[in-house]
DNA sequence: GGGCAACTACTCGGATAACGATTGTCCGAGTAATCATGG
DNA sequence: CCATGATTACTCGGACAATCGTTATCCGAGTAGTTGCCC
């Protein structure tokens, strides 16, 4: 039971894509020295997101990424899956099944109460993630954070976003 | 984001060692046959349930694992965390703090809100897990059962226990 | 001076190694039942 | 027949490899900006 270490960063990113005007894009270069983070690594995560319908990416020069869609219709979620992938974290391998003696597929219609009760906490834990939007991640570091990492930030973006005319 | 292997069979064997009459234990190789697993496998398993309090082992010859309290007082939240650890699923690397230009560690003492909201998920994720008790699932599994697997399990333990006074 | 074309430089995207964790296995330490022995 | 002691066989526990996934990196394909040239 570990997340991707690329977790952070891609909603990290997603975050600081959000704060941008629309037709701007953030190459993955600006993004991976921010954060100090390795540059061909985070494209990786990018690229998934790119994959997963979450971002955009502008090839050439004064390319770069941002959001698909609006940044409230964007949840945890989405991000995590694009990372780490949709399949369910405990997968069922019906070892009832096995051993000497174990009646044939007939009897195993009905879903064993663990594989049940174990897909039920994943459903909670999917639940409070898709909870969560990027939006709401932006609204309340806007609110709360500290001025210098806010500063910071909006600097960041204005001296590296780029203005990119909308293809789609 | 997956769960170890090993977390489907622990859970397996812990509901059947929940049906064993008092003072009585179950082998390793018993177990592992019975469920078609590694034997030596599952035995490292098992271990990390003792370590954490949630079977005893009984050495030597008629000896073997039984629960260590009963079984309404062991959750699935247990389990889990015995074999996978109790490290929470997100770490949060804060990169926030690196690249050039960020501020000194005061501006960052308000946790970033997408730590707050990973944790939350998995508060949610094992809290459902905790609502589930072993005792819970054999209720389930007995109430609601194919017979031949019920009656499978049942000649199992009839054939398999063994009677071991307790020490503790 | 304006338009056009070739070039250049910068971007993403996928294919390719290195590391680490999980998986899988084995052998040794310990213990209780067993069996032989003596009273 | 019963008690006793050494033996034996069976158990768990921890130390040791193999495999897979994640991490990390690099180079190639593509595109828009730039520059130089021609009209």
């Amino acid at each position: 039971m570990k997340l991707s270490d690329g977790v952070e960063a891609a909603i990290h990113c997603a975050t600081m894509l959000a704060a941008l005007k629309d037709d701007a894009v953030l190459p993955t270069t600006a993004l991976a020295e921010f954060y100090g983070v390795s540059a061909s690594y985070l494209a990786k995560h990018l690229s998934a997101l790119v994959r997963c319908d979450i971002l955009i990416s502008v090839n050439g020069p004064a390319g770069g990424f941002r959001l698909q869609r609006p940044a409230d219709k964007i949840t945890l979620l989405d991000v995590v899956l694009a990372i780490e992938g949709d399949a369910p974290a405990f997968r069922c391998a019906e070892i009832r099944r096995n051993g000497p003696g174990a009646p044939d597929a007939s009897a195993y219609i009905k879903p064993c109460g663990i594989k049940s009760a174990m897909l039920a906490a994943e459903r909670a834990w999917r639940g409070e993630l898709a909870k969560t939007s990027i939006a709401d991640l932006v609204q309340s570091f806007r609110a709360e954070a500290d001025p210098r990492s806010l500063a910071r930030n909006r600097a960041f973006v204005a001296d590296t976003a780029r203005v990119q005319p909308r293809t789609d």
